[in-house]
DNA sequence: CGACACCTTGAAACCCCTCAACGACTGTGG
DNA sequence: CCACAGTCGTTGAGGGGTTTCAAGGTGTCG
């Protein structure tokens, strides 16, 4: 099945057989869940809530015919499924190539932006239920670093992340130090 | 545009402003590129051709006309993006989480499956024009240490890569070491 | 022959991880 | 009401996987 996420946070993931996690993407109101598994029978990692949420749920297959039929509509959703590819090609880019504090910096930012386009707070901040072992999982780093890295963070007045909220000091200084080639247009 | 790969090895990759860069994945005779750009109209990365290479052109826009109106052929074509983002999303999971001989037994037995699949290649090895340092850009390491951790597959008596081939010595062992969890079905 | 790309190896340094311990907070059951 | 377990955040110490720097070797091509 596919999801639309109306309230509340999301996150997929794939879990190792040894325990080891990798969180694939979050989403946050607005965005699509489990659209990759509209055409694949399978999908190679799960989903889950992250805080209580809403969601409208659209039979997989219902969507499948309707695609087929409405291609406008069609088109619309897949665009979105696009847009996810894009960020995961970003997300590899992130954990391949860039260091604890870029990686954690260009998160940051990524939810920020994403956030403000839903109304949900603004370049100065926005609530934020992830924890810090999120954070190390959806970056590929340990928990104990991704907790010296924000304080690396806050120790340069860039941004605090603390008890659910996130707090941008310095968003330019943030942007600078992730490189910020933003995807985002507008 | 769309491009489909007849013959030859091609890569897309993303660059960053200081010279880094992570590829994204490798295009085998059969694959498409280019899909994620059809229907967004930017894509955020690059893709180029590693050898000399037989491709066929589709225009993009022809493309997403072709799918509003033959929804069977779309669909065949959207199957092929569900699989690359699925590809994606292994790929995320192996810089994120697994080490560099896990990761480099992955690439090598995902482009044994890929490459037996056209009949190029057996299960004792195949062709590979990919060099040290494309390896390391693609799994998120420097190329020394890819250099390394060949050398240290080739003493376990795993696999060799050497000369354009890659010999495959330990298909079980392989598979073992990489955690074996395939996403191709048969 | 020189230029260049690629492979290889050693040494040293660094980023990040693991292990370990502790405090704060929350919910739970006795 | 309080002990208890569990999750989360924090910090120190030590170790290891990986990187960087450096150098030399091979092969190819013009």
């Amino acid at each position: 099945s596919v999801f639309m996420l109306q309230e509340g946070w999301a996150y997929s993931f794939k879990l190792l057989r040894d325990g080891r996690r990798q969180i694939v993407g979050f989403a946050v109101p607005g965005d699509f869940l489990g659209l990759h598994s509209v055409l694949l029978p399978k999908s190679n990692y799960s989903a889950m809530t992250l805080t209580d949420a809403v969601v409208s749920e659209v039979d997989a297959e219902r969507l499948g015919r309707i695609i087929r039929r409405r291609p406008g509509l069609g088109s619309a959703i897949l665009w979105s499924a696009s847009w996810d590819t894009a960020m995961l090609v970003e997300h590899l880019v992130d954990v391949g190539r860039r260091n604890a504090i870029e990686r954690l910096a260009r998160l940051l930012l990524e939810l920020q932006v994403r956030l403000e386009l839903v109304g949900l707070g603004s370049d100065r901040g926005f609530e934020c239920p992830l924890t810090q072992g999120m954070l190390a999982d959806a970056l590929g780093l340990s928990i104990v670093h991704v907790n010296r890295t924000l304080r690396q963070l806050r120790e340069r007045g860039l941004a605090t992340v603390d008890s659910g909220r996130v707090v941008v000091n310095n968003p330019e200084g943030l942007r600078a130090l992730a490189a910020c080639e933003n995807i985002y247009p507008h």
